[in-house]
DNA sequence: TGACGTCACGTTCTGTACTT
DNA sequence: AAGTACAGAACGTGACGTCA
């Protein structure tokens, strides 16, 4: 794991590093701090058990069992090591427990948006960026004041890497435009953090955007005004669901913005 | 003491490479 | 072309910390 992180971790989120201990944590437990050859079919079958005795979903030993494979394949490339890794091809039901995500309805949106233009704070500007652009939260959370639009013809909001937040893509970037409670949202920002750098100054104070904070305070409060289960994600679509009522039409320069609703 | 932020861990998504 | 594995990233949530 020291070789794997030493390579591999420079310039990683601190998520990479702790998924690379944490994991291979859970193999020492199971299986003994050993020397890589000296892991077995056993070894990884009994991991695997252990995994599902502790109640994770398929896709969370699925995610595990990579990263195990990931670092115990690099390390032996590293050292020159050819072995044939007991962790492929591991077998257990990638899909039990594995839970899918339903779009929020139409009706909650519009009661969501109507709260936010009530409470008309930075959280509730966030929000509604959010529920009319179907912009990750991270996105939002990262915005500079610079990549909101919000004059002239062409409003729109720009999604591209800062040094403060990162794309979860390469093609991750682009411009989306800006309409209904976003376009709203947009230009309360845009007037209230005039001279600031970042649109959510709240969630940029370290040298990292914090869309983790965003995360648990907007859950918080979406709560009680959404569907058992729903969160701030389902207010802009994930796994395939979106909910978003708009689609553009791109006309030269300008960016016409079309109620889905309308046919 | 309550609101809000932080952390750790679990869960799911997504692009790329490889296989069928 | 479609399916699958792999690797990396983002988000959810409960416990806990901080501070007015």
């Amino acid at each position: 794991m020291s070789i794997y992180l030493k390579q591999k971790g420079h310039g990683r989120p601190v998520t990479f590093h702790r998924a690379a201990e944490r994991s291979c944590g859970y193999v020492i437990d199971v299986a003994g701090d050993k020397d890589l050859r000296g892991y077995t079919k056993k070894d990884a079958n009994a991991f695997r058990d252990a995994l599902i005795k502790r109640g994770l979903s398929g896709s969370s030993i699925t995610r595990i069992f990579g990263t195990v494979r990931s670092v115990t394949n690099f390390a032996a490339s590293e050292a020159g090591v050819s072995f044939n890794n007991p962790f492929s091809g591991v077998y257990f039901d990638r899909q039990a427990g594995v839970q899918e995500r339903e779009p929020l309805a139409g009706e909650v949106i519009d009661t969501v948006q109507a709260e936010c233009v009530s409470l008309d704070d930075d959280l509730r500007w966030l929000v509604a960026l959010v529920s009319d652009t179907g912009m990750r939260l991270a996105e939002a959370t990262g915005l500079a004041l610079t990549d909101l639009v919000v004059e002239g013809d062409c409003k729109k909001v720009i999604i591209r890497e800062h040094p403060w937040r990162r794309l979860k893509t390469a093609g991750s970037s682009r411009e989306i435009p800006l309409v209904g409670k976003a376009l709203w949202a947009a230009q309360r920002i845009y007037f209230h953090a005039a001279g600031q750098v970042h649109a959510f100054p709240r969630y940029n104070r370290g040298q990292l955007t914090n869309a983790n904070s965003v995360s648990a305070a907007s859950n918080k409060w979406l709560k009680p005004m959404v569907p058992t289960g729903c969160t701030i994600v389902d207010m802009y679509g994930i796994s395939g669901h979106f909910h978003m009522r708009w689609i553009a039409a791109t006309i030269g320069s300008v960016v016409y913005p079309i109620r889905k609703s309308m046919g």
